[in-house]
DNA sequence: AAGAGCGAGTAGACAGTGTCTACCCACCGT
DNA sequence: ACGGTGGGTAGACACTGTCTACTCGCTCTT
C-alpha cells in the first residue's frame, strides 16, 4: 500500500475508525493500537497527527459532541414554547446516552480527555448556553444560569445513572420517560395546557 | 519476611493500601501491581483473595460505599424535619465526593467495578431507601420512588459535573452550595419557615 | 513424633498497552 | 538530477493484568 492509496486523511480516517469502534465495542477498546491496526497503519502512525492517546480520544469525542449538538439543533421545534423546546431538547440528549452508550461514556470520561486544554469544552458549552437561553424565557424571575445548571447536572445524573441500571428500581417499567418528566416538572415546573 | 510478620490480614491490608492509593492519587494509580508492591507482597499474592483486579477493586470502592454511609448517619439530625434531614444528606453526599474525589470516582466507574454481581449494588441501595423515606414524607402526594430517583440524579449529576468544573460557570464563586440549593427546591419545594 | 497435604505467597512467562527513538523512503522544489 | 523533508515503519522500553509452575512453612493425621 503506497502513501496516496490512503486517501490523504490519516487523521479523518483515525478518528473515523474511533468513532466507529467506540459505538461498536466501548470506551476499553479505544486503544491506540487497535485504532491504527483498524485505519491499516502501523501504531506509530498517528503520533505524528495526535501526540498522545489522549489526544485521539479527544479528537474522537469532539465528534460525539458535534453529533449530539447536530441531533438537537435538527429536533428543536422552533415554534413550540421555550419548556417545550427543553423537554424535546432533554429527551434528546437522553436518547443520545441510550443509544450512543459508548461515546456517550467516553464523552464524560474526563480522565480520558484532554478536557482541561481548550477545544473539548468549547464544543460543549454551546449547547449549555442555549438551554440557559431557554430557560431565561420559562423562568425569568430566577436566575437562568442557575436553573439551567441544576437540571443540566439533573439530565448527565439522569442518563448516567439509566445508564448503569442503578434507576430501574425507582420507575416500574424500562422507560425513563416519567423520571425525566419528574426532573422537568420539579425544575421547570408542569406544562401549562394549552389556552 | 516470615509468613506471620504479616500480621495474617493480607486482604485488609490490600484494601487498606487501596483505599488510601485512591484517596492520595487517584483511580489511575490502583494497578494491581502497585497496591502488591505497597502491600509488600508479590505482584501475584492478591490473586488468591481477589481472583481479579476488578474485584479487588470493588472491595476497595465498597469501603468507600460504607464511609459515605457512614458519614450521612452520622451527620443525619434525627429531630429535624424530613426536609432538612434530605438537605444535609445532601450537603454530606456533595461534601464527600468533593473531598474524597478519587474514592468517589471509584464508586462510579462502573467499568472498572462488578457492579452487576451483588455485593456492591447493596452497599449504596440503603442509601437510596433511606433517601426514599425522607421524600415520602415531604411530598406525600407524589410517588415517592419516582422523586427519590430524580433527586438522587441530581445529586450525582451535581457532583459529578461540580468535580470536573463543568460548572463553575454556572455559580459565581466556587460553591456549589447555590446549585444544590436551587436543586433540592426543585424536587422538594423550598424549606418551610418555623411557625 | 514423623510424614503427607495444603494454604499462602513467590517468580517468571505471556500478550497487550502507550510512549519514545532510530530509521526509511517516496515525493518535492530547486 | 539530487538533497531535504514530511509521513510512516519498526523495534525497544517500561508497565499492566492474568496464568502457571514452584516452593516452603504450617497443621493435621496416624
Amino acid at each position: 500500500m503506497t502513501r496516496k492509496e490512503h486517501a490523504d486523511g490519516l487523521p479523518d480516517r483515525l478518528v473515523g475508525v474511533g468513532v466507529e469502534l467506540v459505538n461498536a465495542e466501548g470506551v476499553q477498546a479505544l486503544s491506540l493500537r487497535e485504532i491504527a491496526r483498524r485505519a491499516g497503519v502501523s501504531h506509530g502512525a498517528p503520533r505524528r497527527y495526535f501526540p498522545t492517546h489522549l489526544e485521539l480520544l479527544s479528537a474522537i469525542a469532539r465528534r460525539g459532541f458535534a453529533e449530539l449538538a447536530a441531533r438537537v439543533a435538527e429536533a428543536d421545534p422552533e415554534g413550540a414554547t421555550a419548556r417545550e423546546r427543553i423537554g424535546v431538547l432533554a429527551r434528546v440528549y437522553l436518547d443520545y446516552a441510550d443509544t450512543r452508550r459508548g461515546m456517550y461514556e467516553l464523552m464524560f470520561r474526563h480522565d480520558l480527555l484532554e478536557s482541561g486544554r481548550l477545544g473539548l469544552r468549547e464544543t460543549s458549552l454551546p449547547l449549555f448556553a442555549h438551554l440557559t437561553g431557554l430557560v431565561a424565557r420559562v423562568r425569568p424571575a430566577a436566575d437562568p444560569a442557575l436553573v439551567a445548571g441544576a437540571l443540566w447536572a439533573n439530565l448527565h445524573g439522569l442518563a448516567q445513572l439509566w445508564h448503569w441500571g442503578s434507576l430501574r428500581l425507582a420507575t416500574g417499567g424500562d422507560d425513563p420517560g416519567p423520571l425525566l418528566s419528574a426532573a422537568l416538572d420539579a425544575h421547570l415546573g408542569p406544562v401549562e395546557p394549552a389556552p
